[in-house]
DNA sequence: GATGAATGAGTGTTCATTCAT
DNA sequence: CATGAATGAACACTCATTCAT
């Protein structure tokens, strides 16, 4: 007996209504965290009934894994993009590029980036959640397989943990990324919702203090 | 007529009372974040009765202010024996002591951290409660204070901005934190729960990563 | 206009889907009861659509009519081939062919005999239902004909109540055919799902102890 | 630690409350069986708050165990005053005292019968729940202690099984009682809320009839 | 000052049924 | 004639908070 996926409904529907729904659900779970974001509500600001959100995802954990799901779509094609562009340039430049299209990602995506660190980082998500397969270990794989490929071009000087150094690097940079979004985060620092001047002069800074402390060859 | 101070009822509570109702509390809100949290539960595991809880607090806004202050409170004491440690040191060793009292920290009070990270990284706090007038930036104060230091000092080469790499360090050390903690922000990284000695590598290796990049002198 | 009855664009239909159907049907309401049997799952273990099941049965109470009806065809097919058999047998033989033939009834439609009873001894139906025009009635006529004829014949002895020695032989017989389907009605008393060993045990044993109280003649 | 009792917080409850809320529930479950009873109209019919009920019995199920272990201390109450008047009772008598008694008891009661063939018959329970630990098993176990008895008296003939037999009483007891405080089981039949005159007939006319069946003396 | 029973709005979820396609 | 998306009332259950004792 084939289990009818609960996304076939949902993919059948109007393409508006899909979109209306799809951010409905963003925003909430994006606002509130996977537990506090609240059904009812939702079928409210997308404007459907409550028994059409069950019909189209089951459950709450189905709408959520669906949101992951079209995010981590959404992130995949990319960063696709950005491995296009990186194919001849030096670490420091592919670091530069992750960085900036984290940031065009955000602008965006207001909303998506918000969900994946809640998830990440205070675990607030459906029960069997299974966080660590996810975009997060991805992104530190590359990093990590840059970094080696790195060492042997000489961009990186030699000696240093790769997986630990991605680990760091993920973390400065999801940092950035989260500030650029939520004015909490640093607050006075002109990073959240920053102008182009700002962005660049941060993502400079970032960089070149990354590469000083990276560097394969002799300063001066 | 003068509207008592919640807490001055519960201050004259019998300690050991005062004690396993805040335990309590820090878990509830630690495990659950604030708005998830369940102050039907956490009377229950605190063993005290409905009524009192909210006659200490007021209502839960109030609990989890006073969870906040006191951990703030706790967070205190601790920077101070750091600073006296600090006296005679220079920047990277502070740093060090910084992020090993951090470690130890977590050690002390398991469940603070958590909270402290939620309601920054994610928001999921009382309405209106203002995040950012919290430790975080008393944290990247004392950092920003430490690196104009060391510039005059010599110990970090000038042309640094020490607003923003006190915002990076304290990206990569709150996030070497929340991995020690938390099993999923680095798994296969061995900082989860890790020992003396992968703790002291982890160390060892971000400071050395640090001072490269930041270090005023000549390498070689 | 005249109102189009239900089931004719039903009986209009293919075979095997009607067979579908019906199976369905027959198995969601034995396995909850009408109440609680739910159309959505009906129609998704029928692989039809809803649109269809309301079309063809008008409501809930109508598929749960046309379910009982179907089943006291497929009763009333099975009691005349008992009365062919019996046409020449003493009232306890007939008691013996009603008895296995009942067994054999479960076997080929295991779930009818469940839904029957729910109805009759819980009124779990639609509301309004009307119980008491069934079958049940109908098993209970027959044994009561079939007991005057006993006592004309001579095989019972005369001066027991025929209806109420009826209802009293249907209470027996019901409650071993339910406690052959239903492994909560007599654990430990190998009836559930007996095989025909046992069950021959069982139909002598209840045979005989009935013949003891009704037989005609005298004993020894 | 100690879990908390969820009949506790009801136990502590003013008596006439108690009364009205278990009544009720009985009730409810009496007329919907327990998958279809609705904890909302239990509510406004016990006139409670919804809050209320799942602070006194935690769950659906749990108020479903209470209204059983009440209803099953109350048939031990009944049953043992049974035991006493069977002492110097034959088999037979005591028979009539069982049957005699399970009358009044649904004269005392008539709701909970209801419940409990329900349960038994229909397997309407709780997700979990287990049938055949309960009154059923000793009915039959008390039912088969006194065949026994009677065996060996001289009371009952040898030669008889007594579980089969034990079950077979009780199918024909449980049946007559359900009659009597169901109207579809046997209409026509004056069993039905039968008055003492005609319920005198039933038990003597099956009484007599069971006697036929087991007695151990020779007949005339 | 301490208690814990009471509350009703809120939660996620399922339901039988309708009706435009 | 078949379809299946739409619906809103109903479900069991939890919540923070109140207040009479």
């Amino acid at each position: 007996m084939v289990k009818k996926l609960a996304t076939n409904v949902f993919a059948r529907l109007d393409k508006a209504k899909q979109r209306k729904v799809l951010e409905a659900a963003v925003r909430e779970f994006s606002e509130n965290g996977y537990n506090n974001a609240s059904m009812n509500k939702l079928t409210i600001s997308a404007g459907i009934s409550k028994g059409s959100i069950f019909q189209y995802f089951r459950n709450k954990k189905g709408l959520f894994d669906f949101v992951i799901s079209s995010a981590t779509k959404k992130v995949k094609k990319h960063l696709s993009s950005i491995i296009q562009q990186s194919l001849d340039a030096d670490f420091f430049e592919i670091l530069e590029i992750l960085l900036r299209s984290g940031f065009q990602f955000i602008d965006k995506h207001p909303y998506l980036a918000k969900i994946y660190y809640q998830v990440l980082l205070t675990g607030d998500a459906p029960a069997g959640y299974n966080v660590s397969t996810g975009l997060n270990r991805k992104a530190q794989d590359f990093l990590k397989k840059q970094i080696i490929i790195g060492i042997e071009n000489g961009d990186i000087r030699p000696g240093i943990n790769p997986a630990k150094t991605a680990f760091i690097l993920d973390s400065v940079f999801s940092r950035l990324l989260s500030a650029y979004y939520s004015e909490f985060i640093a607050p006075d620092l002109d990073l959240y919702k920053a102008d182009k001047a700002n962005l660049d002069n941060w993502i400079d800074g970032a960089i070149s203090l990354i590469k000083l402390g990276l560097e394969g060859k002799e300063r001066g």
